[in-house]
DNA sequence: GATTTAATACGAGAAAAATCGTAATAGTCG
DNA sequence: CGACTATTACGATTTTTCTCGTATTAAATC
């Protein structure tokens, strides 16, 4: 129970906190085929639905059409998740909103209907989970220590 | 990208690894709904359909009809999720997968469509984003170093 | 400038998830 | 027993997400 269970926060308060009228908040929460794609524009920077799609095909078990892909992309630029922009015939895509945000979202959400809101309890579960490499551990251990470096400044 | 990019998978792999016909393999993963109920019965033991939604009640901001929530653990019993047993009119639902297992699954989800599947950049995501205590951090650096003796041995 | 090709636009539908309303039932209490 | 109430059963609908096929357009090629 100790540590835990100590971290733990309401999904919810993201839209109660934010004043009067949170219920008319549109859906703004990229759903899962969007996070691909997201993904992929985010560490690749701008790109054509051509290539996204390729990306895709090479990144999923199950195989995908071409134009799913594009009208996935033409959705999320309506829902100003994308940019774009006109190369001839083409367009060319980037992400609209950023990255850090967009995965705090996620994270709060994740962390609310997996882990009851407990962020402690999820690092630590990864870290039983997922073997990681003495270097990797060192390095983690190093960015704790500039957390509490500063917090006590 | 140093450390945070080093630790990545796939979350297909899951699927792929496990041998010849995973195609046919039913759908397993509780959804978000299914989720919050699971983690209350996780949490408190077996417990009656009012007390699960009582409980949903308070937590959710958006109210839900009893009947639905009924119908979700219904469902879910079908599904295999839960188990039950008759006492008197009512039933008394407990869950019938593993927490632990359960939430690995969804991490590797989670952790593919929102990380790109790599478990340190979560993790520093999560210290990063969230408030932690000195005592929790200090219990964390305790099971890094934990995890390194193991490793060591 | 006609034909071919590569791309977008768009509507429709399938699939999955969540919600609800009504009917049936089993237990309770007068 | 008969009326009442709490509970389940179940079908239907709505909402969200994902997928695809066809039509259209714009550029490239000959």
């Amino acid at each position: 129970m100790s540590i835990t269970r100590t971290l733990v926060y309401s999904y919810y308060d993201n839209y109660r906190s934010k004043g009067i009228n949170m219920a008319k908040k549109k859906k703004l929460e990229p759903t899962q085929a969007e996070l691909e794609i997201l993904q992929f524009l985010w560490d690749e920077g701008p790109a054509t639905v051509k290539e996204v799609h390729q990306h895709l095909a090479d990144i999923r078990d199950k195989d995908i059409v071409y134009t799913t892909t594009l009208k996935t992309m033409q959705v999320m630029y309506e829902r100003g998740f994308l940019h774009r922009e006109a190369a001839g015939r083409k367009h060319i895509y980037n992400a609209a909103i950023e990255e850090q945000a967009t995965k705090k979202q996620l994270l709060d959400k994740f962390l609310h209907f997996t882990f009851g809101g407990s962020a402690l309890s999820l690092v630590m579960k990864v870290l039983g989970d997922y073997k990681t490499s003495p270097k990797e551990l060192q390095e983690l251990k190093n960015y704790i220590e500039s957390i509490e470096k500063k917090d006590n400044s």
